[in-house]
DNA sequence: CTAACGGGAAAACAAATGTTTATCTCTGTA
DNA sequence: TACAGAGATAAACATTTGTTTTCCCGTTAG
């Protein structure tokens, strides 16, 4: 395209530059040419691959699907950690603890935190540092009892408001209720609503997703196997908020979403910073499905989710 | 040694300054942190070999030769070209392409300037574009003729003359006289003198040199075979400037040089540049000689010549 | 021969980069 | 609790880098 290319000058710059360190004009003056030849012959050698710049760090590859994701989905914010996790918990704990390092500067006084539920948030939680705040709230999202006991391994509200020195509410109340009409009765209390209106108007929501395979959720007996094999023909991928949710990360049609003590996507869209912390090849779909809606702004994976999300 | 070392962060930094082009306050803003940790990171990391520069280019390696030549031999310029010759004449083409576009930016007019002899000069002069000049002379360091004929392969002045517009003079005598009578006799003729004394005082000289081989020596039949031989085993390794040096490039001792027409090293060190355009595996020996004497200020080599000479 | 054309150099300017200093917050230690 | 020390930020400053404008010179087309 252009006029003939004077490589071995290009070389010789690129060298002097880069290798040696000397400034363009010494090599200008040394070699005897304009300054604007030594930006312009820079800067074609680099154009044209002559000179090229290697990051060499297995994190590269992460820093550059955490773009792609904060591309595609527009978001705040996104990170991808590097994980060797062999099963569900290591995976949490090391995404825990890269997610909550970065969460912390999220935080400051006088919040209203509304916080999910599952082992993920709790093993980030755990491995949070003390972080003392003034006039914080910590709000669960989602009712926090489970059938099988009342301290759980999941819960992650009081853990959160200790390390934060934060005032914890949370809601009493199971995440899936027995019927529907127990729901109703639960949530006409006024101490309920209190707090159900204190987490839709949080500042920040922290939440993590349940996967396909329903471990965590069968695990916590918050339906029964029954009920999860039926609501799974009618669609569902995942459980967002406590709500069995499809494809397009909409509501399965089914009893048991009548029977969920949480927020619906459309809500939990109006608080304004929402933060995803998951991973795991079950998770995935839901996460897609989740993320297609737009309803989280900050995203924590792992890299080989980070890599079967963009690869959709 | 230091505390522990941020590479995500560092990583990320580096991905959206080299690969992405953003300027640090950029980068700063969009993490949250100063502008001065960016920076910092971002030379730890090339530091550290995290952030590589690659030059991918074959005259990368001449690059570094040349200067690796400069700074041993303390030369004003040092050049090295690719060459991928099989025989002498290629050799001489090549290296003569080279060497010429570098020396036209050091003439100018009202210039006096000295040439040597051989057929890397004769074909880098051939090479060489049209470049009128005003009142130059050039003027050979040499007796110009040889045994065989009056017009020959090897001289070059002539040619260069025609090239600048300038005048040429040359010696009208033969490289070696045939008796130590007769160059007595040529050296005291005034328009000799003049001549010789026009060379003594040239701005700039261009010179090769004469390799162990022999080859262009013999054909030109400078001397016979036998003074040939006799001068080799009395330690010559080369011929420079008509003379034969040793590897000191101190002239032999030998009758052979008592009838040369030529300068010694020592008077011709007062040329201020010196340039010397010489290349293959029979001249490396004398090349390190008149190097190491400091003979010449600047350096045309081919890849090869270079390697050979550093190695030593 | 003249008139565009294009590349390179010089100069002036704008922007980015690097450095220094002061200050602040954590941290560990006495 | 008090106190040095490391690491980070902010601000001011010096230097380097990038861009724009203008001019010169050699080339080329008419």
């Amino acid at each position: 395209m252009n006029t003939d290319w004077p490589e071995q000058l290009a070389v010789r710059i690129a060298h002097n530059y880069y290798n040696l360190g000397m400034t363009q004009q010494q090599i200008a003056t040394e070699i005897g040419i304009g300054r604007q030849r030594v930006i312009k012959l820079l800067n074609e050698a680099r154009k044209r691959g002559l000179v090229t710049v290697q990051i060499n760090s297995p994190l590269t590859e992460n820093v550059e699907l955490a773009e792609q994701m904060t591309e595609r989905w527009s978001l705040l914010s996104a990170e991808v950690c590097l994980s060797n996790a062999t099963d569900e918990y290591q995976l949490a704990n090391q995404l825990g603890a890269a997610a909550g390092n970065a969460i912390l500067p999220l935080l400051c006084n006088d919040m209203t935190i509304g916080l999910g539920w599952g082992i993920t948030l709790k093993e980030m939680v755990a491995q949070l540092k003390k972080y003392p705040l003034d006039d914080v709230f910590v709000v669960s999202l989602l009712g926090s009892l489970t059938r099988r006991s009342t301290i759980d391994r999941f819960e992650a509200a009081t853990a959160l408001a200790a390390k934060l020195d934060a005032e914890c509410l949370y809601l009493p109340a199971p995440i899936v209720c027995d019927s529907e009409q127990t729901r109703e009765l639960l949530m006409t209390q006024s101490l309920f609503q209190d707090i159900h209106q204190r987490a839709l108007n949080a500042d920040i929501a922290i939440v993590s997703i349940g996967g396909v395979d329903g471990s965590t959720i069968r695990e916590a007996e918050m339906v029964t196997d029954e009920e999860y094999q039926s609501v799974l023909a009618q669609g569902a991928i995942g459980n967002f908020l406590g709500y069995f949710i499809d494809t397009k990360a909409q509501l399965v049609d089914h009893p048991v979403n009548q029977r969920v003590i949480g927020i619906s996507g459309e809500v939990f869209k109006r608080i304004p910073r929402r933060v995803m912390v998951s991973g795991g090849e079950s998770k995935v779909k839901a996460l897609r499905a989740v993320l297609e809606q737009g309803l989280v702004t900050d995203l924590f994976v792992d890299v080989a989710t980070a890599k079967a999300l963009l690869s959709g």
